[in-house]
DNA sequence: CCCCCCCC
């Protein structure tokens, strides 16, 4: 089969021309910098004419070049692209072009050869050629800043066309003159700090334009200067900012730069048609599979509010900061269910009682007692009810039968069965990982054995009150007293304190289990195993032998402790099960195809 | 120059 090339288009292109979807063969790729999230690659092309190294894959494209859907000798079509001319490149001024959109017409394995002949672009062969187009060069500025740092009038934006700014992706801190047409996804409040280098406020926006994103921060001064003025979902021309590494721990925007607004910054707002920008570019993960990520993972997701709390207050136990919160339950097609928490101000003003559609962009996964759950970061982006074409198939999904599906809830609370949501690890990970070594305290599930119970002592009457469990002090003549409520009681319920061995096949641990944990393995409730113990001595001391070397699911908490000086772990019951043998035996065939890698 | 993002 024959390919045709756009002949010359490379040409065209890199004298700042337009050139309409050509079509070339890519002959090489190159990582330019990054890794993960936020790689670029650089592309050998070739028009059959030319070759040249002077393009480079938008971010979003990646995936097409990692997946192997991209190789060496694929034909493609451009169907979308900017150039951008860079500076201090050496060598004076260097023309890129960024590739937003590619129709792979050929893969690399059918086309198998370099086609044509194509000699190697360079700047002569640029300035031999005629030069059809007038080069397009980045948007004139104004000499100086204005000297009433007002933001909007300083740049007449109906100077700058789209193809005179410079996609984000091209922006590094070694060129400075630039003009980027973005549109602001999301903004964060105003916050103070005060530390010992000193105090300030600060406020930070994300951007986005076709080629990628960027996060821009405004200190003191341009904080004031521009809060006002900067609305979430418009347009604007931006310039004059300083560029620098990103940090990445702090951010998921795809970017390894982020921009500081500084005295020079210009920011105008388009005015024109501004389709072309697009909007906020989500990455949405069907709740199922949220469960599969690690703790901190920032991510994107949409479902529907099934339920939401009442707003709650609340006391920062390390900050003594007041908090609201409201937990919102989302749910979607995928059988997923996960709660979302709200902070502050979104928390108050939430009203979910028409079941809104909720896109969360930036949202952090978090764990608590071994299950995860969502949760809002200042910058964290929700939109309810998007016009977003997966909101719109969720809302018909939900109102036909959606709202009646059965969902598991990966935020499900420990106690109950938790849906499988944490992996099951073992004594001596436990060990490895040094869980309980912290200050809060660990949680994990385990497989393990009952190999020992200790018997004696496991019931004990308790505060008749519901919400006090202390054990009573026998008064002796017939009254029961609670230190702690400081009272005296005629009655008092049973309770149970049940310290025994689990062993699995790595080690074994001494736990202790409360009541709810305690019934749960022996099968009877307290008041009944009270009863035992009052009134008939074999029953209750053989229900202890008939519960060891039982198997449970156990969830355990895990904290080092100290008793006279010496450190040991104390490891509490949460919850514990009785195996479900098919799950069981899923989780270890995952495991197997996981470390083995062999299907089974 | 921030970088905290909370709680059960």
């Amino acid at each position: 089969m024959a390919y045709n090339l756009s002949e010359g288009s490379l040409e065209v292109i890199m004298n700042g021309g337009h050139y309409d979807k050509p079509v070339m063969q890519v002959l090489g790729s190159k990582k330019i910098q990054g890794s993960g999230a936020n790689e670029r690659f650089r592309l050998l092309v070739s028009d059959g004419k030319h070759s040249h190294s002077f393009a480079m894959l938008a971010t979003q494209l990646n995936d097409k070049l990692i997946t192997g859907e991209l190789s060496d000798y694929s034909v493609v079509q451009i169907d979308r692209f900017v150039t951008s001319i860079l500076k201090n490149t050496g060598k004076g001024e260097k023309r890129v072009m960024i590739i937003l959109d590619i129709t792979i017409i050929a893969p690399g394995t059918q086309v198998g050869k370099k086609l044509g002949n194509p000699s190697t672009w360079t700047e002569e062969s640029a300035q031999s050629a005629p030069a059809q187009v007038p080069v397009a060069k980045p948007a004139p500025m104004p000499a100086r800043p204005m000297a009433n740092h007002s933001a909007a009038p300083a740049l007449d934006s109906s100077m700058l066309s789209s193809q005179m700014t410079h996609p984000i992706a091209s922006l590094s801190p070694y060129q400075n003159k630039w003009v980027i047409k973005a549109r602001v996804m999301t903004k964060s409040a105003i916050r103070t700090w005060s530390n010992a280098k000193g105090e300030g406020k600060l406020f930070s926006m994300d951007l986005c334009d076709e080629s990628g994103e960027i996060r821009a921060t405004a200190f003191r001064n341009e904080c004031d200067r521009f809060y006002d003025m900067i609305q979430v979902d418009k347009v604007y021309y931006i310039s004059r900012c300083q560029l620098k590494t990103a940090n990445k721990q702090y951010t998921s925007i795809k970017n390894d730069y982020e921009m500081t607004l500084t005295p020079d910054t210009v920011i105008a707002e388009c005015m024109e048609d501004a389709s072309c920008v697009p909007t906020i570019k989500y990455e949405f993960l069907p709740i199922s599979e949220i469960a599969n990520k690690g703790v901190d993972t920032i991510l994107d997701t949409i479902g529907v509010c099934k339920m939401a709390s009442d707003l709650q207050e609340l006391t920062a136990r390390s900050t003594g900061k007041q908090l609201k919160k409201r937990e919102v339950t989302l749910v979607d097609s995928s059988g997923g269910a996960i709660a979302l928490t709200l902070w502050g101000k979104e928390a108050e003003s939430f009203d979910g009682n028409a079941n809104p559609v909720i896109a969360a962009k930036g949202a952090r996964l978090t764990e608590f007692n071994g299950s995860k759950s969502l949760s809002c970061l200042a910058s964290t982006m929700l939109r309810l009810n998007p016009d977003l074409p997966e909101a719109h198939k969720l809302r018909g999904w939900y109102d036909n039968g959606g709202a009646d599906m059965d969902v598991v809830n990966i935020s499900a609370r420990a106690g109950g069965y938790a849906g499988g949501s944490s992996d099951w690890i073992t004594f001596s990970e436990a060990e490895e990982k040094q869980l309980g070594s912290g200050n809060k305290g660990d949680y994990y599930s385990l497989l393990g054995v009952l190999t020992f119970t200790f018997a004696d002592n496991a019931v004990y009457k308790a505060c008749p009150q519901e919400q006090c469990n202390k054990k009573l002090v026998d008064q002796e003549n017939g009254l029961f007293r609670c230190e702690k409520c400081n009272r005296e009681y005629p009655n008092y319920k049973y309770r149970l304190l049940l310290g025994a061995n689990v062993s699995d096949p790595t080690g074994d641990q001494r736990i202790t289990a409360f009541s709810e944990a305690a019934e749960a393995m022996l099968g009877k409730n307290s008041a009944d195993i009270g009863r035992l113990f009052e009134y008939d001595k074999a029953a209750y001391a053989q229900l202890f032998e008939d519960v060891k070397f039982r198997t449970f699911v156990f969830k355990f908490r895990t904290k080092m402790e100290v008793y006279s000086d010496e450190a040991r772990l104390k490891t509490t019951v949460m919850s514990a099960t009785p195996v479900d043998y098919k799950e069981a035996n899923a989780r270890f065939i995952k495991n197997i195809k996981a470390l083995s890698g062999v299907e089974i």
